[in-house]
Order: structure tokens, then sequence, then C-alpha cells
RNA sequence: GGGCCGGUAGCUCAGUUGGUUAGAGCACACCCUUGAUAAGGGUGGGGUCGAAAGUUCGAGUCUUUCUCGGCCCA
């Protein structure tokens, strides 16, 4: 009796996966067999699943956060392709925008180059350049985790049909009236010398001057007034000479102060807000003061105020104006406003017929707007500003504070609100907010508390502006009239632009005659051409026109658009927005929206805490396959936590899953037999094989439940349960005295073989979304003749397979095996008996249980050598385990006093 | 600073409309096995459900406050 003498488990399939050096083998697997490609044919005229690619930014290696993004996607796509649809990736790049002209600048400043120097069109060529090189690495490192896609054909932001389709969108703006040109204050770096992107926005601590200043009053309804100055509390000095009202609020209560303290404003009447009183006294060290009167805000009505600097030639009249956003949280309860200096300012004034006009330039430099100051950079003003008022004796109090202020993502310097001229698309004037907000109806959100998150911005965001005063990105093509300031709206030139611009791309336009552009129907003399760019946000918002719509192998709208949380104001915003505005409706059919990927303690990954950890870096270490696991298993609408403790277990899980195929490819020897399900007689089969069967069916209803709403983690775990729980500790233990003791012929062994079989070929399918490499390292193994794991699709299990009553007979029957593990573990702890096939149990049970266990081999179940039941009314179940009498038999190894009873044994021959 | 979302065993996650003693897998401990062996089996320990207060006969679940974290906005 030798080990040869029985059926053991042989299979070319090892447990070391050497993910790492394997992984990149069968990428190149799939290059050769041009995997995407047979995808397509495969697929060919089946309904369409398009997940439309958000375009990472071509700047960077990728981080947690896109290997998730991609991982994810992936995943989606291929369930869709195996659940028998064409489901096609395209992936995609975003490639214009200030970050790729800051890099190709700082490589100016390296090799002092004067960027002035260099023509725009050869600028743009760098950044081009650099955006594709970036492109390319990207490629690899998305291939790398697996993703399958049209990485051949790919879609990029700066493509010229796609530059060419931007101006045509534009154009539908343009026709329609919505684009217009609006002069607003926006949030400027004047080291960049550009406005900025909200998204381009990041806020820090900044140290400002403060200062208390005096508005004396010029004339007003309440007669202690007149004799009053109005004290306002400001951050921003410098904004002082362009100021030109004040705000208050109605609803609080003001007091006017006589001050009897030493100095410029010894006996000199303030006004200021009651609740402000205390803090205001306390900053300014006033310590002798007398209260003149109280009064409501909305008294200040019609009053009038002078400059602070009235004597130094600012004559205008400073008009007191209500506001709602004038707060008692800091300050004096009065807000000075310089209308091209502030959102709110801006407003207020402009409703009160007061315009913003420019006061400081790109550079950050007064114009000549501004009396004294003309030519001052603003941020060397504050001290000039202070010592002005002070001269001139109005300055109460100044100091200094920290606060959270706005500053460049890219330069980190302080921004500052500045009027310019800049392109709008109205929110309202086509009701581009009320098609965008049914549009949100329209969508299916998963999770679905997106859908609350992207309405509630789209029910307040401003105006959308689009122009930005750089040069890496498409032109605004816009001509505007140099005598009547009319915009040009003519269909034929806009046409003539994406004409051009899809042969050679929108280099030209700041390097050609703008004749070219015009056409023979206008004077290019007659006509300023502009020279802004496009936002980026429109660029990647339209690409929905340039891939879904012009790709004949895709559809518009998506089926899907999926991108991280943050995106609900970024490309989902502007992709809803954009697709509004020029077709009526969102360009994708649902969204779905991830968490961001945090460390294991749920921080946010920073170089400063040391807790970044790199996609290379794990697949270095695990393998891609470990990487999918995390994405599969960890729950997307939270934030997703990540470190090595985590990945380790999930490498563990990896391994239970792979040596789960390997016991099956092993018991199968690596002959794989395809079944015919709907051909499978029940009725042949064993009691334990019919429930096996139920099982995977009734976890294929759960699986397709699971996909159909994306909810991946808990559609892994019950693959991963089922291979643990009822594989691995249940069927595999169970069969594994037929399946090594009993002849080929046997047909109990032929029911496991067929149960194997059909096991190995459900699991290869439900788990190759996710371990896209594993399954087809398998596949491979098995199937020498057959090209891909990922051209098959999922398994249809036929209804009879579904057995509820006898479902209901094995949780009976296990809940008895448990009970039997915990009589024969106290014989093993008692070290009466090690394994259990040294124990026979005698089972006691209920009269009742008899009609489902008369059949029933408890021996077999329990993997003991002996088992007896027993049958008594009205008593709980319960297990007496003995060490089993008899000799070993050495084929099978069960204990038996009257030798082997299986008829194959040998040494019963 | 404001809005939104979240916090259930060491980890990943379940937990229906409030209703027995809060579950699973992994990890851990101990034992067995050495014929799934860079494996396998069994048993077991482990939770103030972020904190406090409230509503209720009863709260992981509802309310409020606080706290920690994340995203967005200022």
């Amino acid at each position: 009796m030798s080990k040869s003498d029985i059926n053991l488990p042989k299979t070319a399939f090892s447990m070391k996966a050497n993910l790492p050096t394997r992984e990149p083998e069968i990428l190149n697997y799939w290059q050769k067999i041009n995997l995407y490609d047979e995808l397509r044919k495969s697929s060919k005229g089946k309904e369409k699943f398009v997940l439309h690619d958000g375009p990472p930014y071509a700047n960077g290696n990728i981080h947690m956060g896109t290997a998730l993004n991609k991982i994810l996607k992936d995943i989606i796509v291929k369930f869709h392709q195996m659940d028998g649809k064409d489901s096609i990736y395209v992936p995609g790049w975003d490639c214009h925008g200030l970050p790729i002209e800051w890099k190709i600048e700082e490589e100016y400043k390296k090799n002092k180059k004067n960027k002035n120097d260099v023509p725009i069109v050869e600028f743009r060529k760098e950044c081009r350049s650099f955006a594709e090189k970036w492109i390319e690495i990207h490629k690899g490192q998305f291939k790398r985790l697996g993703v399958v896609g049209d990485w051949e054909n790919y879609y990029s932001t700066m493509s010229f049909d796609a530059e060419a389709q931007i101006v045509r969108e534009l154009g539908k703006f343009l026709k329609e009236g919505s684009l217009y040109r609006g002069y607003k204050p926006v949030l400027w770096s004047t080291v960049e010398k550009t406005a900025l992107a909200d998204a381009e926005v990041e806020y820090q601590d900044h140290k400002s001057d403060t200062i208390y200043t005096s508005f004396s009053v010029r004339s007003s309804k309440i007669k202690e007034l007149e004799e009053s100055e109005i004290i306002i509390w400001t951050t921003t000095p410098w904004t002082i000479p362009a100021n030109k009202a004040l705000a208050y609020n109605e609803a609080l209560e003001y007091v006017i102060l006589q001050v009897n303290d030493e100095g410029n404003f010894q006996n000199r009447k303030i006004v200021i807000a009651q609740a402000l009183l205390e803090s205001v006294i306390n900053e300014c060290g006033i310590k002798n003061y007398k209260e003149i009167k109280k009064f409501k805000g909305k008294e200040f009505k019609d009053t009038i105020c002078n400059h602070p600097f009235l004597n130094l030639g600012y004559e205008i009249e400073i008009p007191m104006l209500e506001a709602r956003f004038v707060t008692t949280e800091q300050g004096t309860g009065i807000v000075h406003c310089a209308p091209s200096h502030g959102p709110d300012d801006f407003n207020l004034c402009l409703n009160n017929g007061i315009k913003a006009i420019e006061t400081v330039d790109g550079d950050g430099k007064y114009t000549n707007n501004v009396k004294l100051f003309e030519g001052i950079h603003i941020f060397k003003a504050n001290q000039i500003v202070i010592e002005k008022l002070k001269e001139q004796k109005n300055l109460l109090s100044n100091g200094e504070l920290v606060h959270s202020y706005p500053h460049s993502w890219r330069s980190k310097a302080p921004l500052v609100h500045r009027a310019t001229p800049q392109w709008f698309i109205s929110m309202e004037s086509h009701k581009l907010r009320d098609k965008a907000l049914k549009a949100i109806d329209d969508t299916t959100f998963y999770p679905s508390k997106g859908k609350e998150r992207l309405k509630s911005m789209i029910e307040t965001r401003p105006d959308w502006c689009v122009s930005r005063q750089r040069v890496w990105g498409v032109p605004l093509p816009i001509f505007v009239n140099k005598k009547t300031k009319e915009i040009l709206v003519d269909d034929e030139v806009n046409e003539n632009i994406a004409s051009i611009y899809e042969k050679e791309g929108s280099d030209c336009w700041f390097s050609d005659n703008p004749q070219r552009f015009l056409g023979d129907k206008y004077k290019a003399q007659d006509y300023d051409k502009l020279s802004d760019i496009v936002e980026v946000w429109f660029d990647s918002g339209s690409t929905h026109s340039f891939v879904l719509e012009k790709r004949e192998d895709l559809k518009w709208p998506a089926s899907m658009y999926l991108e991280g949380s943050d995106q609900h104001r970024g490309w989902f915003h502007s992709s809803l927005l954009e697709s509004c505005g020029t077709r009526g409706r969102a360009p994708f059919d649902s969204i779905l929206s991830h968490g961001f990927v945090v460390d294991g303690k749920g921080l946010k990954m920073s170089k400063s805490l040391g807790n970044v950890i790199a996609p290379e870096d794990i697949l270095k270490k695990y393998g891609a396959d470990i990487l999918r696991i995390w994405v599969a298993s960890s729950n997307y609408s939270e934030d997703l936590r990540i470190d090595y403790s985590i990945l380790d277990q999930h490498a563990d899980s990896y391994r239970k899953i792979r040596n789960t195929f390997r016991y099956l490819l092993g018991n199968l020897n690596d002959n794989f037999e395809k079944i015919d399900l709907e051909k499978v007689n029940l009725n042949n089969l064993p009691d334990l094989e019919q429930y096996m069967l139920h099982k995977l069916y009734s976890l294929n209803n759960n699986f397709k439940k699971y996909f159909e709403n994306y909810d991946f983690h808990n559609l892994y775990k019950e693959l991963l349960n089922f291979c643990t729980v009822d594989l691995s500790a249940f069927y595999f233990d169970i069969r594994k005295d037929t399946l090594y003791c009993d002849s080929f012929d046997d047909p109990k062994r032929k029911s496991t073989i067929l149960l194997l079989n059909i096991i190995l070929n459900s699991l290869l399918r439900w788990f190759a979304p996710i371990l896209s490499f594993t399954t087809e390292e398998i596949y491979r193994l098995l199937f020498k003749n057959q090209k891909s794991i990922h051209l098959e699709n999922f398994l249809t299990f036929p209804k009879n397979f579904h057995n509820e009553k006898l479902n209901q007979k094995w949780i009976e029957l296990i809940k008895i095996r448990n009970l039997c593990n915990v009589s024969i573990e106290e014989k093993r702890a008692a070290k009466v008996i090690g394994s259990s096939l040294e124990a026979e149990i005698k089972i006691h049970l209920d009269q009742n249980l008899e009609s489902i266990t008369k059949d029933i081999d408890f021996s077999e179940l329990c993997i003991t050598s002996k088992a007896e039941v027993n049958y008594e009314n009205n008593i709980d179940a319960n297990v007496l385990t003995e060490k089993a009498k008899g000799t070993k038999c050495l084929m099978c190894w069960k204990i038996n006093e009257k030798g082997c009873a299986r008829s194959n044994c040998p040494q019963n021959s």
C-alpha cells in the first residue's frame, strides 16, 4: 500500500503565485492575442455597455486614487462583458491647462530661458509633447493593473478632432446666446497672471495686515450720525483705494460712541455694531468712551460717507448699502466694499448702480484709475495705505491676523479678487440650471447619495466662467467688433475655425492671420481676436461629444461615468452642464462615485504624514490581483483604507482562493470537462452533490443581485466565503475520501468529479473580473486551444438546481455535523483521539428528524470511521464520541473491526 | 468657518420597518492532521456598536450635542 495506490491531487498549478513576475507575462500574452480586438469581435452586435473614461491629467505618476479608479472601471467593464454585453472601454487623457504650462515654465527657469522670448506656438508644442510623454507613461502603468481597453486608440483633449469639436461646442453656446462677456471679480494670481478655477485654489494660513479705519459721514437722516464716523475693519488694506461703498445689516443694532482717550480719535464719535463693541474697544485699545446713541441698522438708509482719502483727491461719495452678508462674526458690523475686489462687493454695488472698473492690472499693480497708487504693486501697498490713513488721522488701529486665505495651488502665492473681463455661460438665460436639475433626476447614482450632492451644487452654482488668460488650451474662438463691441456670431466662421483645427490643431490661432478664420465675409481689421483660452473643465466636459458621439464603436449617452466623489464638482458637473446646454440631457445614464483612498487609520495620505503607498510598491510586493482584491473588497461608497496589514490580509484571502483552485485542478488532474448544465441528471446524483448544485445556483443569484447594484465588496465576500466555508471546510473535506480512495468508475466519485468541473468553471468566471490575471493563468492551463477567460460569459444555471427543501434539510444536517465536531473536539482535547477518523460517534436525535437523516451517512459527513444514529422522542440532539475500535485500513485510513468495507480496497482482494 | 458623508471585533464587511444573548470571513490562541502540505480540519477567545444626553416598555438602529475622519465650499 503506497501513496501511488490512491488518487492524490496532481496539478501544474503551483501555490506559489509569484504575481509580480507572472502578471507581466500574462500582459504580454494579452498583447499577443490582441485581447481587446478579440473582445470586440466576440461581442459584435451585442447590446453595448459604455463606461466613458474620465480623463486623468497627463502629468505625474499615478497614485492609489487613480489605481482604484481604473481598477474599479475595469472590474465593471469586465462584469458587463461576461454578462453578455459588448462592454467597451476607451481610456482618455486631459491634456490642456495650467499645471503643464507651469512645468514647461519651470524648465525654462532652470535653463534661464525667458518665456516671453518663446513664440506661443513653440511653447504650446512643448506642452503638447510633455502631455504625450505622460500619456505613454500612464498607459503602461494602467495596463499593468490589468485594465483592458482600447489603448491604441485612446482619446485626448488635445487631439485635433477634440480641439475642433470643443470649438463647435462653444459655438452652440455662442449661437444660443448663453455665452456672454461679463466683468467680474475672479480669483486672480498676480504671479501666474491668470484667473484661477475653483479647483486650482488652496486655502492656507496667511498673515494679513488688518486695519480699523474710519469713514466720516457726509450726510444722513440721523442727526448724530452726521457728526460721526463709520468704522470698518478689513484684512486687505490695499483695497481701500478701490472702495466704493459701505455695507451694513439692517437687522443689527448699532451704537455711536464718543472716544475720550487721548490721541487722534479724542472727542471723535465712532459707529460700530453693538454686538462687536467689546471686541472693537479691546482691539483698538479704547479705554474711555461714552455711548451717545443706539439705533437699528435700517436707519443707515441713505447715509453717505466720505472716503478716508477725501483730502487726497478721493472726493467720491461712499453710500451705505444694506447687505445680508454683513454679520457680527468679526470686524465692526460695517463692511467696506470694493466692487472690483470681492464677489459680495461686486454684486451689492452692481445692484446699486456702482460699476466695477479695472483698478488692478494682471501683474497686481494699480491702474491709472487709482489715484496716488498707480503702478504700485498691491502686495506692497498695505503699508502705504496704513501710512496715508495715519496721516489723514483715519486709522483707529492696525494689526496682523493669521487666517485661512486662498492661494494658488501651483505657486502657493496668495490670490486676490480682481475684476476682469471674462466669458461666462449663463445658468439662467437659457434655463441651463433647470435642464441640469432635470437631468440629474433622470440619472441613476451609485451610491444614491451622489444625487443630492450633485443637485445641491447645481442649484447654487454661479454662471460658468469658461475663459482663462493662458496659452495652453483651446483658444476661445471669438471675434469682437472693434467699433460696436458686439460678438461675432456666425456658424460659418465657427465651422471654418473647427475644420482648420481638425486638420492642424489650434496652434494656428496664435500665429496665423485672423482673416484665415474669418473667411471672406468679414474683414480682420474690423475685429479683435480673443487671446483667451477655454478653461480645461470645458475641455473634459465636452469629451462626450468628441468621444462618445464621434466614435462608431461607442454610444451616446454613456452607460456610466465613474469617478472619485470630488468629481461631483468636477467632471460629472462640467459634463452635465455642457451636455445639458448643447443637447438638453446628461451624457450619462448613471454615475458611480467612489470615496478617497486613506491610510489604515482613515487619515488622508500625505508626504508629511509618511503614510503614502504608491501603486507601484504594491505591484512589486504583491501583484495587481491583490490590489484588485483590495478594490473589490472595499466599500467604495465610503473612504477606502489601505496599508500593508490590510494588503497582507487580502494576500491571505488570495492564497485561500488560489488553493481552492489548486484543489479543484489537482483532483481533476488539470483535465477540465465542460459540463452541459442543462443535461445534468439530478436524480443520479447523491444528496450532497444536489445540495452543492443548489448552493451554486443560489450563490449565482446573489452574485447577479450584487453585480446589478455594483455591490462588489459583498459579492467578493460571498465568493470568498463560498471557497472557505462551503468548499474547503465542507464539501472538499467530505469528498476527499471518495476522490482519493474510490475507483474512477465509482458513481459517487464520478458525481464528485462532475461537481468539481462545474465548480471550477463557475469560480473561474465569477472571479475573472476581479482576479483577471490568476483566472487567466488557470484558463490557459486548462484550455490550450482557447484564447482567454475574458472572452467567456457567465454561466446560466438551470432552475432545477434550485431546491429549497433540500437546502432546509442540509441546514439541519450541518447543525448536527457541528454538534458532532464539538463532541469530537472534546475527545481530542482529552487526548483520546487525534484525527476525526479515530472517532466513532453516536448521535441521538429527536424522532422528528428521522425523515431527513435516515439516509444520511454521518460517518461520511463528519469524517469519522463509524456513526450511529438513534432516535428518541422530545430530546435535544446530542452526540457521544468514542475512540473507534478495530484496525486502520491502509488505504482509506478508516478504523473498522471487520476490515475495510470498500469493495475496491486491495485488502479485500 | 459652512455644507454633505461617515465612525459596528485587530482587519474587511453584514445588521431589514426600533424587538431574544450584535453576526460572517480573515487574523489571533490552542488542538488535530502530515494523503490539498509555501496546504488542510476542529474548537475557542475577542465588541460600552466614536462619546454623552434624550425619546421609548425596549436604541447599533430615532433626536440633540460633542468628538474624530473624509470630501466639497468659503
